[in-house]
DNA sequence: GTAAATATATGACAAATATCATAAAGAATA
DNA sequence: TATTCTTTATGATATTTGTCATATATTTAC
């Protein structure tokens, strides 16, 4: 039987694990999402009941606090699980999702892949590599962060979706000033001025949202010394 | 057969999961290490080949970039594993794990871990979960940690040696300032002036690494509006 | 037991970052 | 189109945090 998944990279993640039994109950179970920009799709609080693979698009994490502040944990890409580090811990969703861009999300029944996870060991070993990667890619971004000053966090956001998202020198920013405060811990202002500094140096063009890249290796200069 | 681990909490974490004899061959092949306070037991970089359980003591999660700074990630109690987050994501070690109290370490060759994984599927949904946990525990207290000021830092840290290590408002602090600092990203000296408010403010007492908590509900306070 | 190294402590000052105010540009809405 | 709301931008100023210097106390090494 063909699997509407043959052309997904999720594929090459779980097939070597899977029979061809398994594979088509697999994929067979699955929802695609088809969502705009800005829809939050998974809600802190919220029950889990399902497992989402983010197939094309780009998504950020985040969590409101108490006191009403939001924190952006991480930026999702395709071939990410989308909380995947939470859902195996937990009842409720600790984080939100939302999208950045227009986005397709693979949704599976959380039983499926508990069921799969129960009966065949080598997929259970993936889904161990791959949350606890994901999981420790959290970790390691915001422990990079943290030891940083705002130009290194900057200049760490905007090579971040150069080599990671855009793969080009010039792009269009899917986040905003404010949103790349919430995942620094900057304010707004110093965001913005921080931008603007980097501008008038030469490093980049900016123009609203889209930024090119100037001098790159001068950004990177200003990140790796910025500890 | 009497497996020593009859006392150990490891058990009650995992017993359920094994059958009586596989329960055998998981303790039968245990190894006990006893350390004293300061000793590194884990180096980034080593080759990871066993997994590893803190039955007692205190333990401290840390790293070392390029330029020599070293971070601290996380304080691990009893019950804790060590690195677990760390261990089926990558073939070395990412973090160094060093004691900061005598500890008992109880270590179990990776293959036995990862064959239970393979046949065990509950087993390997127990491993999922602790993982996770371990890892989601790890990401919200630096995210936490992010979006405070000095003040809410170091009563976070004070707080967390009362409320989850020591369970009495005196102890002896197990880290040096220097060791807050690297924990919290702040300058020794920051750590220390800050120490000194609060004696002054008599929030505490202080007598070298001797702290005594007097205003707990001051501490909580400066904790919670630190955002 | 003494010397050296490390940890704690505090002041003075500098640098980094936040806050407040204001304004213009863009986007959303009626 | 006019109106409102949000985003971007910049200046002035305040607050937070870091750096450098120096001193004492404590621990470690020989």
């Amino acid at each position: 039987m063909q699997c509407s998944c043959n052309n997904c990279h999720i594929r090459t993640i779980f097939y070597e694990t899977l029979m061809s039994n398994e594979l088509d109950g697999f994929c067979g179970a699955r929802t695609e999402l088809l969502l705009s920009k800005g829809v939050t799709f998974i809600r802190q609080g919220d029950e889990i009941k399902s497992f989402k693979y983010l197939k094309e698009g780009l998504i950020k994490l985040h969590k409101t606090d108490d006191t009403g502040k939001t924190q952006i944990i991480s930026f999702g890409k395709p071939m990410d699980f989308v909380s995947i580090h939470n859902i195996f811990a937990e009842k409720t969703y600790s984080y939100s999702v939302t999208t950045l861009e227009k986005s397709i999300i693979c949704v599976f029944d959380l039983s499926i892949i508990n069921n799969l996870v129960k009966t065949n060991g080598d997929f259970a070993n993936r889904i161990i590599q791959t949350t606890t990667r994901t999981a420790n890619k959290i970790i390691s971004d915001s422990l990079d962060l943290l030891g940083r000053s705002m130009y290194g966090k900057i200049a760490r956001v905007i090579l971040f979706f150069q080599e990671e998202i855009y793969f080009t020198y010039g792009f269009d920013l899917p986040v905003s000033r404010k949103e790349i405060a919430q995942y620094t811990g900057l304010s707004i202002e110093t965001v913005i001025r921080v931008i603007s500094e980097f501008r008038k140096d030469g490093l980049i063009k900016v123009y609203g949202k889209r930024i090119e890249i100037i001098d790159k290796k001068g950004l990177q200069a200003i990140y790796e010394h910025s500890k």
